[in-house]
DNA sequence: TGATTATTGGGCAAAAGTGGGGAAAAGTGG
DNA sequence: CCACTTTTCCCCACTTTTGCCCAATAATCA
């Protein structure tokens, strides 16, 4: 499964978001009946926003970090943050979650939510902070850094 | 496949754009009957225009700005930017496709919009966009920098 | 001019998105 | 250990959007 796009979405007053239809793996729909097993999967807190792994991905993640010899207290501080910010998530029959009050405070995120899909992984954003992060000013000095990196996307 | 021309198009009540005809590859045509495989592409945010690639070149980007290992605050904003903003879209039978309510406003589109050629993928603009970054001023310097480039083009 | 194809618009059914009631479960305090 | 409060989950109802189809207008070709 491949996340793709950047979808709208509002917080209802219970605090619940509904994901993007596209990105409700194999998990029932609403008018289907069979199977439903809703996939599950981490949410997790960094660069001021929630990003979403697949359970899978996020075990392995987790152990790399995990496994970090020595770690300084900048790695700990960062483990804290990343690690201990994780919440697993079964999306309910309509593929909506519940964000904890936390991790809504955390992303800024009370009515409306940018959901963006990063192909292996997505995230959830207040909308006005997206904005900002993808400013030119953020921009600055990306083309030659990728240059630098060898790689060409000519784009 | 070649992508080439300018096209003015309008912007239907629903947000529907028009594919010029000259665009729609394998795609079913209105009078043919066959196949009709339409072809569907991908269309991402950049340079304040909308940019299609085909799902094959599209996917090896994607791959490669993923992949960047330890990416930088100034990358993570760009791949939200051009990877988060990637939509897939698969013309319906008269090849048209539904723009975004998100597209849409990143490209300031609203009744008109301009079909560019670029040979191997193709942008959507709005036509007072594409004009002011067409103008002098975003050309000035650009006959030196293809020079200190090595290549001569001869124009 | 007549026939064919391109472009545009709009109706309608199905699906997606949104909101809220109320039961069940979890948490809290005596 | 029990009663009370709060949160979570499951379900139903409503609104909006999307996808599919058909029709009308404009352009092109012979």
């Amino acid at each position: 499964m491949v996340f793709r796009g950047r979808f709208a979405r509002s917080i209802d007053p219970k605090g619940r978001l509904l994901l993007p239809n596209e990105f409700r793996e194999g998990m029932a729909k609403a008018p289907a009946n069979d199977a439903s097993s809703a996939s599950s999967f981490v949410l997790t807190t960094y660069d001021g926003c929630l990003v979403a792994f697949s359970l899978e991905d996020w075990e392995e993640l987790e152990q790399k970090f995990m496994r970090i010899p020595n770690p300084s207290p900048q790695v700990r501080a960062f483990r804290r943050l990343v690690i201990g910010g994780a919440e697993t998530h079964t999306p309910d029959s309509h593929g909506r979650i519940l964000l904890s009050p936390d991790h809504r405070a955390y992303a800024g995120i009370e009515r409306e939510a940018t959901v963006l899909g990063l192909v292996d992984r997505f995230e959830i954003w207040n909308p006005a902070a997206l904005k900002a992060s993808m400013a030119p000013d953020n921009l600055a000095g990306v083309t030659e850094e990728l240059a630098a990196s060898g790689i060409d996307f000519s784009l």
